[in-house]
DNA sequence: AATGAATGAGCATTCATTCAT
DNA sequence: CATGAATGAATGCTCATTCAT
């Protein structure tokens, strides 16, 4: 009616809200096309408008979320000059992000690997980016002689991705999250990683430091 | 009709490795009943005289297989001695059953995580067990003095995990998995695990600072 | 329960039967496949164990209705010996068959062809044999000497069949049947056709031969 | 905007052209209302305030192409003088309309008969009148006693014009055109019609014309 | 008059599961 | 034990039509 009314940017991003609530409420099988509607204030065709289908829908979420956190995480590192702190950094703001939207969580950690496509036939090229990020920040302290050279970034990447995903899927699966703290969590497993990729003490007689990793 | 006829055992095993393949060819959801039943050459409703239903049927693949994973993981690392070594022999082992299993690999990987079920409501001891054979690991590798104490176990055998699941995933999702090594992923990894678990070398001045990570 | 339950066979005769009802009531679109289901007594899957969809109805409907239209017109035609006889059944069986089967009537002049695909993509072979029943007539009655050698089976096959399926059309259409015969129908039509591709009268002064194909 | 923007009128017809030419192409049903609005340069609002809706727009087209083939008809007809000359000359004209205007001869043959309203309650006014024109030239014809007294005008409009659909209809849907020569075909449906519907040689002695039709 | 974003009714089809034989 | 014909619930999507601007 007047100028105020929902524009078509909000009613776009009120679907996609609607769709990462009732995706993580109900699981994205269950989720009916016609509760993402209900629940966004907009008929069920009007969803057609925005999003090809509903795979499109979650995918898009899956895309435009995404490229919200990989903002997010490039202001985190931007903080630190540090390799090693900005590996840290990394870890804490994987952690804190799923902690602070639970629901977008569930549709990352659980629902999206649900969708076929997603995982058969999708190119998750802003996944492969955020994974980039840790790569580089590997390839990064290689270069500053703070990461052993032999450490290949690119299997390290998945394995430092895998470990955080792991934890994250148990933290949103935990019926008791409280139980769980996810901040320990990040400090405990960017130490063990940081351990691993450091490089050794320089010799093992008069060693003023043990702790090549946090001195570097 | 003759006594060469499948036994009630057999016609059970060939329903569950007719599932196997068929669930890693088409995906758990696009697998029909009447697929499994005419590749196991039973009728469909006789399926339903082993199992549940299909979601059942998938549980108990998982059941059973991670049962005799288990059984061979076991075997595996007795062979060892050394916690550090049996660590080893354990990351070798993950992905050689997959490299060895392809199709159950498929499943365990990818179809397995899209029943609802299995992730939100089953409780996979059996995973559990698997998982704690490694915490027991650790746990073995501490009290020898190989593995710092402040290393928490339970975390530790998530983030293991979930790495090597992780690199699982790519590999059984990869097109092209000849580029892909497994046996040195499997090197590569533990290797880091186990640097980043270790006890730092014995510095030969007592470092007043056991936790030089969190310190730095 | 006991063996005098509905066969098989019947099952699929009743959906048929009830399809042609409910085709004929509502109008192939707007017949909803559980109307039909329910006027068949059987569950709607079934129809899907006999047919491939609801458009592969209606065309097994054509298909099966014509072939038995077909060996009644090769019964009715084998009574008569003479060509122009044969001709004269041809035309009358073909209206009894409309004014005995109305409902199939209403399927066959009106709802088969709101199908896109019997109009543009299906080839209507059983149409077209029924078609050349009629051509072979007229050939046979062109080598009797009785029909004029000029006239082209083919096309006159067409015209034929044009002429009888406007008026069956029409009658199908007609809110008031009963001012519409369609035996006089018959008559007439029939009469008009074979006058018109008579050979003339043996004129008894030898004509100059007019059409001197007709002489041959 | 400026004068030459098209006129009320224009867009109107520009409506009924984009409406024809998409029909031909995709079918009644399968063309979108928006596929024609665009075809037309309009919004799909827009067709709304010329057309009650999509079926109104596949009925005026028959209105008022029809009512410009009963014009040429009668102009047609005008030229000739003769009842059987005008029969001829109906046919040729017929068949000659389809020829140059196939995307009009497609809705008319095809996607006309497939609106479910068009068959089962429209009263097609402007067909009767077309059918009349014949049945008029039937009367005349036996007025002049040129054609017997017996034959009923209206069952011969129906029977006539069944013909000529029918080779129209065969000819819309054939894929090779170039094999069928409509022109032909009108002569020799004409033919038999006029032989079929012509009075019989007056008697069977000094018939210096035993085919009145052939010599008129 | 013209627009075009929004609406929402409507239904064919699949396939896991059952159960009479 | 085994069969397999029969069941029937459950829903994403299209697109003609409307109406606020």
């Amino acid at each position: 009616m007047t100028s105020t009314e929902p524009s078509r940017l909000e009613k776009r991003d009120r679907i996609i809200d609607a769709a990462v609530e009732v995706f993580a409420d109900k699981g994205y099988r269950a989720a009916r096309v016609s509760d993402i509607a209900r629940k966004a204030g907009v008929a069920d065709g009007t969803i057609y408008l925005y999003f090809k289908n509903k795979e499109d829908l979650l995918l898009v979420i899956f895309e435009e979320k995404m490229e919200t956190l990989l903002d997010q995480l490039q202001s985190a590192l931007a903080m630190e000059s540090d390799p090693l702190a900005r590996i840290r950094a990394y870890a804490r703001h994987h952690f804190r992000s799923i902690e602070e939207h639970p629901a977008l969580a569930q549709v990352f950690q659980v629902e999206l690997r649900q969708s076929h496509r997603f995982l058969r036939e999708y190119r998750p090229e802003k996944l492969w980016r955020y994974l980039d990020v840790f790569g580089d920040l590997v390839r990064e302290g290689q270069e500053r002689g703070a990461i052993r050279a032999e450490v290949d970034p690119f299997l390290a990447q998945w394995a430092f991705f895998g470990a955080l995903d792991e934890i994250s899927i148990q933290w949103v699966l935990a019926r008791k999250r409280e139980r769980f703290n996810l901040e320990q969590a990040a400090l405990q497993v960017v130490d063990l990683f940081l351990r691993g990729m450091a490089c050794p003490p320089p010799s093992p007689h008069p060693p003023q430091n043990p702790h090549p990793t946090a001195s570097a």
